[in-house]
DNA sequence: GCGTGATTACTCGGATACAAGATGTCCGAGTTTGAGCGG
DNA sequence: CCGCTCAAACTCGGACATCTTGTATCCGAGTAATCACGC
């Protein structure tokens, strides 16, 4: 059970976006050469977190990338998420009444991480 | 970000032999037929299980498991534990010196969720 | 009846096969800006 | 100066390739109880 490469990179990613809160876009090439990603890849990242309306994008010469929402309202939650999913980590499959208590307590366990992500924002981290 | 299935096998496992805590060794077949796995794969969980100290197997005619610790003992976290291994959900790799903001973070979210199923015994549970 | 060996009922562990998902690359398509150029 | 075209600088998205990991099976080896048999 362990996160993904792309939630560590996307976490790196919308910090560096905080921290730096230019007004003008950043686009993808120079922001691939600093985190030490290649291009292709990051590309990929930042459309997730482009549907996930952390983050903007503006297609054309000077477009690239902004922060969608106001920088001090971004958790860690909302960026893993984008990377993750939404599923719940546990699903049990054996009780088919869907009443195992096991998976209820499991839930209770992923929310009280949950609530710590979501109460973490990137801007206070920085 | 999943639990695996061995995971849920394993909490499945180790919850039907707190709840039906004979004297006798439970034996491999009629475990497997019970929670409707193959016996095969049941073998290697709970040669984790055995590994991780949660159950006792003896070899030989009637042989089987048993539980090892007191059933009241045994929690989520031990079980978990046990397949999921101990290395922690959140690695950071990018920050060389070891000083990651976002894996602080990233660790004590897990610390919320573990002391959470650490203080959560399968045997309130059923 | 008593040792001795064979059989049976078990677990243990390695090797292997298969599937799924994570990771990463490539390329064509769309989009905007700006430069160049002809009238 | 105006408008047109074209190129350049970007992002977007799908189609791959690859690698790791989870999932599952099979089989031989080890182990302990029990049965059979000869003495």
């Amino acid at each position: 059970m362990k996160y993904t490469k792309a939630t560590n990179y996307a976490l790196h990613i919308v910090a560096y976006m905080v921290k730096y809160d230019k007004r003008d876009n950043l686009s993808l090439h120079p922001l691939a050469s600093h985190l030490n990603i290649s291009p292709s890849y990051l590309s990929k990242i930042l459309t997730q977190l482009v549907k996930a309306n952390i983050i903007q994008s503006t297609p054309g010469v000077n477009g690239g990338y902004v922060l969608r929402k106001n920088k001090e309202d971004i958790s860690l939650f909302d960026v893993i998420q984008a990377t993750e999913g939404s599923s719940p980590m546990f699903t049990c499959e054996m009780d088919e009444n869907h009443a195992c208590k096991i998976q209820e307590a499991m839930e209770e366990a992923e929310n009280a991480m949950e609530t710590y992500l979501k109460n973490k924002k990137l801007f206070d981290i920085i």
